[in-house]
Formats: structure tokens, sequence, C-alpha cells
DNA sequence: TAGCCTTATCGTATATTTGCGATATAAGAT
DNA sequence: ATCTTATATCGCAAATATACGATAAGGCTA
């Protein structure tokens, strides 16, 4: 690609994607099924679960913060994380809202 | 990557994240809102309305297609897409589920 | 202080994605 | 038959993503 052409879309459709584009590794969303059912915030926990080296589950970990997906901290020598939660609702509500409008507008199929 | 680990996870989780793939990119959000705005099958208006070349606009189609995301069919000289009502429900109410799954486990936010 | 444990980051290799122009393909129009 | 129009595909370049080992950084523990 000679240049990034993802900012010629809208502000809406760049932030469905970006969320998208977080949960569309399945390593990531087993993290945050992880963060979920664990109800306090884990760390090296994450390492063990998965298939995966602890440099690879890190670079994971710094996208979902990235994507605001996930809140961190510092506990002493390791680190501490869990889903943000604010975050997260305000997503996924997005998103249902893209299922819906595309759901209810067309439910007669053309082709 | 020395070799592709997404097979050792779960097929839930694969498929969640296929889909969430299949949504990440803001031109593929922009193609389902035409898609669904439009009660017809489109073709080429689609090009008109992305910033984007044929070619790579064809290429996104593909993408969706392969995602089961949208059909495609031949009308003459030109094609027709449109949005895979079905494939599309059954994927969204996966990814409610997932949603819901995250957020009634842990409302209370550790960190 | 020295050693240990946990996690983040760096460097690197490889795979995949994104994007475009050029070219093929296929059907309708002249 | 040829031309036009609409799409798909090919080939290529550049950007990102994925993965790992090695190493750094930071805080316990002895």
């Amino acid at each position: 690609m000679a240049f990034n052409k993802k900012e010629e879309f809208t502000a809406r459709e760049q932030s469905l994607a970006a969320f998208a584009k977080a949960l569309s590794h399945p390593a990531r969303i087993a993290i945050l099924d992880v963060l979920a059912k664990k109800n306090e915030c884990i760390c090296g926990e994450i390492v063990d679960v998965l298939p995966l080296a602890q440099s690879t589950v890190s670079q994971h970990l710094k996208e979902l913060l990235a994507a605001d997906l996930i809140k961190g901290a510092v506990d002493g020598p390791r680190s501490c994380y869990c889903i943000n939660w604010k975050a997260f609702e305000k997503f996924s509500n997005e998103f249902n809202g893209l299922f819906n409008t595309l759901k209810t507008k067309n439910e007669k199929a053309c082709c």
C-alpha cells in the first residue's frame, strides 16, 4: 500500500474498525475470556493458559491496552490487568448499533 | 512469525476472531453500510462512494464474501452484492454472547 | 548487596494485509 | 465482429501483524 487510506473514512467507521481489529485475533479473545472469568486482575497466569510465548502475550496485552479494552496496573513485581468495562460497554453498544442498523434496514435479501 | 498459532485456539475463539477481522477495516464497514442503505444489490456504486481504486474495493468485497458476511451474484455484465442476513445475524448473536459474558461476569473492576 | 522472579521491550524473521495499475474476462451494445 | 462497460484477478510494493528469543528493568527476598 503506497499510503494508508484509513484516515479517509469517517470517525465512526474508523472507531468500529479499530474495535473489531482489537478482537480480530483468537489470542485476544482468549485473553478477554480469562480476564472475565477470574474475578480479579491477572498477569502471567494468562501466559500459562495461552499457547504462546510470554513476549507474544505481552504484545497482545499491549494492543488491547492501546484499544482501551483493558486496563493495566503495576502490582509490585507483577502486572495486573482487567477489562475496561466502561470502554467495553461503549464499544459493544456501538457495535450493536451497527448490527441493528444493518439488520432492520433490509430483511428481504435480494440475491 | 515462525508459524501460525491460530489453530491452537478453540473453534469459538477462531470464529469470533474471524468475524471481527472481517469488520476490522473501515472500508469494509463502509461497504456494509452502503449495502444496508440501498435496498437492492449494488456493484460498482460502492467504488464511486469509497476513496479506493476499483481493484481494491473488489478485494475487500472478496474478503467479506470469504467471511460469509455478504452474498454475490452475477447480473449480466455486472456483479450484485448484498448482506448475508442469516450469517450476519448468527455472528452478531455470537458476538453479543461474548459481550454479555464479559459484562455480566465482572462488574466490579479491580484496577 | 546479590540473586530471583515477573514483565516489558528490542531485534529479527516471516506472514499477512492493504493498495494500485495493468491485464484478463465476460456480457451487452453498435 | 468489434467496442464498450463492469468486474475480477495478477503482479508488485509497502506497511502491519504475528511470533519468538534475548535482554533490560523493576521490585521482592535472602
